[in-house]
RNA sequence: GCGGGUGUAGCUCAGGGGGAGAGCGAAGGGUUGUGGUCCCUUAGGUCGCGGGUUCAAAUCCCGUCACUCGCCCCA
């Protein structure tokens, strides 16, 4: 048992995942600027309120998840749970969105939740997130929904958009008055468990993972009933949008968001890894920026678990390209010119400053992969040359101390 | 916040009241400057922690902590 333990909930991670961490990211900031967005960092801690006020004092991410904490003059802050608050923050403090600096945005980083860790949830995790400000026009949903499905495609990750729209205030709020009252109806037809929410949240009932509940709930009236002809109308276009893009969606009727403060359209990536089963996830907020003190300006955008797209991404792990073998202390001063003769020319290689046993150092090499070894001993030292072995069929050959010979045996002269 | 499973060597795990085990890995040797295969040898453990039952506990009981899977919630 080690002294010392990370906290619960939280993860180091090694090398392998970095790698996919940084291939994530970095092909994220490029598909998104293609698609003209911004990249942004903002703080990863803020006002609580701001997050009570945006995500809602309902939820279940502000009401027991969040870690607070009070500054030196007792001000109330709290690590960020999700991203669009802080980021819809930032956009109104800057006046982003009367410049020229773009009025959609990504950003990528840790966040925090309490919560009882499993497969794909921790408590401090990494999403990656992109909203789009500005436009209520039916193509910015498809464009954000199309970024996040790119991603996914891109990372050769299988997934399906889940979608469904919340339709506007008026019609939601009709329709959670009619599924409230069917529920109240039938409440042997859904899992007692869910029971709770059909006052608080009713919603939330519809995407419950209790099979009663699944069961049941297909008979209570579906949202799209009581959507508007200009509802449907904005649904069927953003089909066809997500079609003519070759989009793999499926309209989910149960697709609800947890977030208080989506309106209109949601959407989901799931793939099927276990519970945990959610990619990422967004929708629209048309409300969220004008309740922040922003103007009243329509956005969508979305959020993805970074944790959860690196283990489902299939990367071979990583190896070095070319271990270095200086033989002994005299060798070793000798080697580091050379060694950094190698690094300024763009050759990746690795030093055993620690190992002067030939056959150990081979061994270590073997069994991380390496695919060259450059041996540098005595015997090379007074015949001013290099040995230069293949790993993997064990030819080696000695070459004069020159970068064109290093690169050529090293097959990287083309 | 609730429920299940698991904690024994660096790793994966077997054992289930009376000797602390295997495989892999590590270290050394066969091969003093040549890895992968093979052979030999060695090291490494308060059996998560605390308490209880017992002549005797890794083993049974209680508690606790950690990990893990699920519920809730959500990315």
């Amino acid at each position: 048992m080690p002294k010392y333990q990370k906290p619960k909930g939280t993860r180091d991670l090694d090398e392998n995942t970095t790698f996919k961490f940084e291939v994530i990211r970095s092909l994220f900031l490029a598909i998104s600027r293609f698609l003209g967005y911004s990249h942004v960092e903002i703080p990863i801690f803020e006002k609580t309120n701001l997050f009570e006020r945006s995500t809602g004092e309902s939820s279940e991410i502000v009401t027991k998840q969040m870690y607070k904490f009070q500054d030196k003059k007792n001000r109330e802050f709290a690590l960020r749970p999700e991203g669009t608050p802080g980021l819809i923050r930032a956009a109104i403090e800057n006046n982003w969105l009367n410049s020229h600096n773009g009025d959609k945005f990504s950003y990528f980083g840790p966040f925090f939740r309490y919560e009882r860790p499993q497969k794909g949830r921790y408590r401090q995790f990494f999403q990656l997130g992109a909203e789009s400000i500005g436009s209520n026009n039916v193509e910015s949903d498809a464009e954000s929904i199309y970024l996040l499905s790119f991603l996914l495609k891109e990372l050769e990750i299988k997934h399906v958009i889940k979608l469904n729209s919340l339709g506007e205030q008026e019609e939601r709020l009709r329709y959670i008055e009619s599924l409230q009252q069917w529920l109240t109806n039938n409440k042997t037809k859904i899992a007692k468990e869910d029971c709770i929410n059909i006052e608080k949240n009713p919603l939330r009932i519809l995407d419950s993972k209790k099979p009663a509940t699944v069961k049941g709930i297909k008979e209570a009236p579906k949202i799209h009933e009581f959507w508007t002809k200009e509802t449907s109308d904005r649904f069927k276009k953003l089909t066809n949008l997500l079609e003519a893009a070759n989009v793999n969606y499926q309209v989910d009727e149960f697709l609800v968001r947890g977030l208080d403060y989506y309106t209109s359209t949601v959407f989901e990536a799931s793939g099927h890894d276990g519970a945990q089963d959610a990619y990422g996830g967004g929708g629209r907020y048309n409300n969220l920026i004008s309740e922040l003190g922003g103007k009243n300006i329509p956005a969508i955008g979305f959020a993805c678990g970074v944790d959860r797209i690196a283990s489902a991404l299939k990367i071979d792990q990583i190896k070095p390209f070319c271990i270095f073998i200086p033989l002994g202390e005299k060798c070793r001063e000798k080697a580091f010119g050379i060694i950094s003769k190698m690094w300024s020319n763009s050759v990746s290689v690795k030093p055993y400053w620690n190992e002067s046993n030939l056959g150990k150092a081979l061994k270590r090499a073997n069994s991380i992969g390496s695919k060259y070894v450059i041996v540098f001993g005595e015997k090379e030292m007074q015949n001013n040359t290099l040995l230069i072995k293949n790993m993997k069929n064990g030819d080696q050959k000695e070459i004069p101390i020159n970068m064109s010979s290093i690169m050529s045996a090293l097959g990287l002269d083309e």
